[in-house]
DNA sequence: AACCGTTTCAAACAAGTGTTTAAATAAAGA
DNA sequence: TCTTTATTTAAACACTTGTTTGAAACGGTT
């Protein structure tokens, strides 16, 4: 079997429409006429909508998740070898590098990146538990991690800073979309670069403040 | 005319029905039904459902905007009297406090702030700019009090540091419906008091680090 | 009582939804 | 080549959507 063309198109389409206009408002109609497919071929290629959502999250999550992970297990074993817990700095910077970096990456990948952002605050569950069950795991291997990095901060209270990182990055993650802010009153944005770094700073100041 | 009990209940249930369910996932029928009103009584007493999500957001959110406007406008008339620039602390909790205040002052008030943190990154234009041109007024006011506290922070710096923090106030008034996070694995989430004093500190260690 | 504007109600409307079906076509294997 | 599988297609399905309609019911005033 050819990997068949007609599959990824649908994938590429589902991914903007849904990260642009959002799932429910999605129709199969507007994605197979952007896909150039035929209505039917959703159902018969993934069976049914939900599944589609499901299909577009994996193929872009998975391989994040296995780089994020192999970034904070270096981190890990590099904190082991050196005999030294290993620094909040490089564990937030493993898991938030990799997600801004990708986003970059293509323009189907923006789009991805802001439908992920916004599946956090997703009220429907079907979409949210899409997403969740396949960021926990990962986001307690990190949590683990900033135990051993900052073992005087009480788990709880961490536990609630680590969420305010949560809170920024899905922030950052949708922005994409905003126009809003781009307002004449306003400085301009930053540019990628910066705004990583800056997202970093900021992150670990808040997280290395006294309790 | 007497005040209608119709139009308020109608209210109430969309308020609770667009918080947990999302505005595009809300049928009518499920909303009418809900607030044991007739399916026409919404056309009836707001023209349409786009104009119904309207009155849900003006309602809770212009009063909300009065008291967040009048508390900051207090910080700097005072810093004014003192002959000394406002404190970032005094402006961000004069932003932030009354607004968690209120999610906790009702359960109808605590849908509404989950609406309201999700619509921020809502992919739909009509339901973004309903409540962003609400929040961008006193938003603009609150980074001009902050130019004045943080004077040494570049405009552009300052800016995104403030849209983090927009980041985790979103995601800290989603997280009502949102229970991931109570993990066996995880500590269990902070009291109320407790987690605004930790936005505050969290926030306030990010927005004074160094560039 | 009769009249009034306001509000409620059941019913219908046209349009859009995800999904299924069965026939047509393309691709691949023997 | 013929046969079999995989894919595409147009049409229909059953159902839900927001909105409109015209008549019925209500509440207050004269």
């Amino acid at each position: 079997m050819q990997q068949c063309g007609t599959k990824t198109r649908i994938l590429d389409g589902a991914e903007q429409l849904f990260a642009r206009e959002g799932f429910h408002n999605t129709s199969l109609r507007a994605l197979t006429s952007l896909a150039e497919a035929n209505l039917a071929s959703v159902n018969y290629h993934f069976g049914s909508k939900d599944a589609l959502l499901q299909a577009v999250i994996e193929r872009r999550l998975l391989p994040l998740n296995q780089i994020r992970g192999a970034k904070i297990k270096e981190v890990l074993a590099q904190a082991q070898e050196d005999q030294l817990p290993p620094t909040a700095d490089a564990l937030l910077r493993a898991f938030i590098e990799p997600t801004l970096k990708f986003r970059n990456s293509s323009p189907g990948a923006r789009d991805f990146i802001s439908l992920i952002g916004r599946s956090l605050s997703e009220p429907d569950e079907t979409v949210r538990n899409c997403f969740l069950s396949l960021v926990l795991p990962i986001f307690q291997e990190l949590f683990a991690g900033l135990r051993e990095a900052l073992p005087q901060l009480a788990p709880a209270i961490l536990l609630t800073r680590l969420q305010f990182i949560m809170g920024i990055m899905s922030h950052v993650m949708c922005m994409g979309t905003l126009s809003a802010f781009n307002n004449p009153a306003l400085p301009p944005p930053l540019d990628q670069e910066t705004l990583i770094d800056q997202l970093l700073k900021y992150a670990l100041a808040g997280l290395e403040a006294p309790e």
